[in-house]
Formats: C-alpha cells, structure tokens, sequence
RNA sequence: AGAGAGGUGGCCGAGUGGUCGAAGGCGCACGCCUGGAAAGUGUGUAUACACCAAAAGUGUAUCGAGGGUUCGAAUCCCUUCCUCUCUGCCA
C-alpha cells in the first residue's frame, strides 16, 4: 500500500549523481596519484627542481578532489537515507488491503472452550488468584511492567523452558544474547529508523533496549560472510523484550494484552534463497505444533500489505481465541525477510557457483508469553481454579492454579 | 574509573613518509614429482565501488573507525571504538 514510485526515481536520480561523482572524483585521484609517485621518483634522482615544479600543479586536484568527495559523501548519504524510507516488496501471496480487517485466514484448529457465564478475563483471573500484580509493577516502574508472583512466576518460566526445550527438538540451537544493542545493529535488523520511537534509549550510553531477540540474534550475521555449507542456520533464543508502545490505549493494552516489558522465544532462520520459502512453512508447522501440545484454539492469518511489517514479504500471525475476551490475541508472527535484512546487514554467502550473494533471514515468535498466559488463563479457568495444561505439567510442578 | 601497551590480509607476523594491497610463514586451491600419499617443488590465493553490453581489463578506496598534516600516510597528529596488562571498584 505504499507508492514509493517518486522514491524510487529519486533514488535512481541520486544513483545517478553518485556513480558520476564517484567516476569524476576516481579520475582526479588517479591523476594526483599519478603525480606524487613522479615526484617521489624526481627527488629519488635529485631532480629538486622539477619536482617542486609538479607540486604547484596539485594544488587544483587536490581542491577539486576534496569538493568532489564532499559530493560524494552527500549522494551517498542521501542515497542511503531514501533507501531506509523504502519497505520490502510483499511476496505475491500478500492480500491486497489496508487494516488487519483486511488479513487473510488461512489456517483454523483447536476447539474454543464452553465456558460459564461467570468467566473472567485474565486480568481479574490474575488478581482472583494474585499471581500477577498490576499495580505493584506501577510503582515499581509504570504501567505495563507486571510482576508475576508464585504460581504466575513459576507458570511463566514453564512456558520459556517449555519453548526452548521444543525448539531445540526442532533443531534450532539456543543463544543466550545480550538485551542492549547498539544502533548499527538497530539498522541491520531496519528497527531504525522506521521505529525509532518505539525503542527505550539510553542516551549516556547509546543503547537501545531489545524489542525482540530478533534483533541481536539477527545481527550475529551483520558483516558476515557464510559458506555454502554453513546454511541453514536455526537458532533460538529468550529474552525480555521493551518496547514503549507510543500511542497505544484503552481495552488493547488492558491486562496482559499490551505490556512496555514482556517475555518472548524467539525463532531465527539464515536461509539460501532458494530454500526460505520452505523454511517460512516449516516454521508455521512448528509453531503449530506447539499450539496444539498447549491445545489453545488458535487461527493463521496471512497478513496483508497494509498491516505488513517494514521489512517484512510475507507474514503469518498466529491468534489465541480468549472466550472470557472473546477476541482473538496475537501470540507468534513470522516472517520471511527475503534479502531485505541482509541487505543491511551484509550478510552473504558464497553459493555453489563461488557467487557472492545475499543470503534470506526469517523470525517468528515461539512464542511470547503473556498472550499466551492470558489465553491460557482465560481458556483453561473452571470453578474449581486455573487448570495447568497437561504439556506444561512437568515444568510447573503442579496442576492447578487455586 | 585511573595508568600503560596494542589493533596490519583466513590465521601468525614484518613494516616509522614514496617503488606498499602490503615482506615472510601457516593455511587453502591447482599443477609437477609419486604406484599412491607424505615430504619436496611451482603457480595462485581479499573486499567494495566506478568505467565497459559482458568477459578481459583499467581506475579508486580499504592496514579497527572517523578526521587532519603532506605533493605523497599502514607509518606523523587529533578524536573515537575495541583488546590486553596493572591498579581501583564490584555481581
């Protein structure tokens, strides 16, 4: 939905400028260069007086080197600028559309509980059963930094071992990665500068806090040169992520819906070109399969262009169906990212044929917490308590929140 | 945080103003040698950008990064990042 037309002859105009300026300004070195190395050669032989004869006629090449180049960094500049401002092409399965009213389903499993008219949604579950303080985390820190307690504690760090443990079955390898990057690593993964304001930013030091482990697991890759051997690369991580959510309000961000901290395992895939649109099902697949292990009622949408991500070709969300809220709940989105991240990052690889080329990155949520939890919550509760899905068992070390 | 040392190609390592994209070694690739291998030996071995329809080729840039001095910088100066050693602090 975006017209970059006018962008993108600007661009070509800008590219246009650069490779002439860059050729103008190659010439000019080239000529000065010429010149030193003669008048090195002069004074090796004696020649003084010739040499210092040469030397005047430098003065205008160098002047003229040092213009073109304040050129040349300014198209480049420029140059780059207007290719941030420009998102991924969407791969052709992306539904045409504006909002997410617009996403296309693709995929429906799992049955939505029959629940008493006296369901709660998880927010008063939480407070019922004190296992999540909402208010405790306001004074703490502000609103949307909940402090789980107990059996919400212990619930929370199931599901992260739950999820490690299936992805790690699934052959991604777990990281442990640092939750503070810097900005270039903010641009490699396109965070900046399209979310600028969505990112925490420590000013003293110029580090941003994660909003995803996508994004310092991503960036293992920047700068990097793979072999063809080396792919596919699968790897998984957990992390806290943080985001401020600018602009945010009302019944979205109530209870667990819309959190400023919360937790997330991650899913990352280096992939050859060829391959990532296999890799991209796959990992729908595996998604899938934790949902059903959890035996939440869950759908697939297949995102469309409007509410596609910046970077993003093509994008399956998964949503929890919560009866007591009686609306659906984003808990995992993944994504095939084609080139466009390792565009930025420089993450290439050498292919059958010794060609240098730009290797496809892919992410997806599996998965993150607190919609999960709150779907948990909200679809499991019976009068008696908050049953504890039988997968999640061994990890809690009991059966029912009471 | 303070003081000192240092960051050179895939790796080790030489190089304190010109002929240095960079000696030498290791590694790797191909060839010779061999029945085959090892050893030996020869050749080759970075990336990006621009010009060219393309290949070949040519030019430019790159010795952590950015800036400066100079006709000319891996080499001198400044800033910055990182690593190591000692001291301090400390989960």
């Amino acid at each position: 939905n975006l017209d970059a037309s006018a962008l993108i002859e600007e661009v070509l105009a800008v590219d246009e400028k650069r490779r002439a300026t860059q050729t103008e300004l190659d010439n000019t070195l080239a000529e000065s260069n010429k010149i030193s190395k003669e008048i090195g050669t002069l004074y090796k032989s004696g020649k003084a007086e010739e040499a210092n004869a040469l030397k005047a006629k430098t003065g205008t090449l160098k002047e003229n080197s040092k213009k073109l180049g304040e050129v040349l960094n300014t198209a480049a500049t420029e140059l780059q600028d207007l290719l941030y401002q420009i998102p991924n092409v969407p791969n052709e399965l992306v539904p045409a559309g504006n909002t997410d009213e617009d996403n296309e389903e693709v995929f429906q499993e799992g049955a939505v509980p029959a629940l008493t008219e006296a369901a709660l949604p998880h927010w008063e579950l939480a407070a019922k059963y004190d296992i999540i303080d909402f208010e405790l985390g306001v004074k703490i820190t502000g609103a949307g930094f909940p402090v789980y307690k107990g059996k919400g504690a212990r619930l929370q760090r199931a599901l992260i071992a739950f999820f490690l443990d299936k992805n790690t079955k699934a052959g991604y390898t777990e990281m442990q990665v640092p939750h503070l990057v810097n900005e270039a690593s903010g641009y490699g993964t396109g965070q900046l500068p399209d979310k600028e304001g969505q990112m925490y930013h420590l000013e003293l030091d110029n580090l941003y806090l994660i909003p995803t482990a996508e994004v310092p697991v991503t960036n293992m890759f920047r700068d990097v040169m793979l072999n063809p051997g080396d792919l596919p690369i699968a790897y998984t991580g957990y992390t806290p992520c943080f985001r401020r959510e600018a602009g945010s309000y009302g019944a979205h961000v109530r209870g667990l819906n819309r959190l400023h901290q919360f937790d997330k395992v991650e899913i990352v895939r280096v992939e050859h070109p060829d391959k990532s649109y296999a890799a991209l099902d796959g990992m729908v697949e595996h998604v899938k399969d934790i949902l059903r292990d959890l035996k939440l009622p869950y759908r697939i949408l297949r995102l469309c262009g409007g509410d596609l991500g910046f970077t993003s070709a093509l994008t399956y969300d998964f949503e929890v169906f919560s009866t007591a809220q009686d609306r659906w709940l984003e808990i995992s989105s993944v994504s095939n990212f084609e080139a466009y991240q390792s565009n930025r990052l420089k993450l290439r690889f050498k292919d059958e044929n010794n060609k240098t080329q730009l290797a496809h990155t892919l992410n997806g949520s599996a998965l993150a917490l607190p919609r999960v939890l709150a779907g948990i919550l909200e679809n499991y509760q019976t009068p008696d308590g908050i049953k504890v899905p039988e997968v999640l068992v061994p990890y809690t070390g009991f059966e029912m929140i009471d």
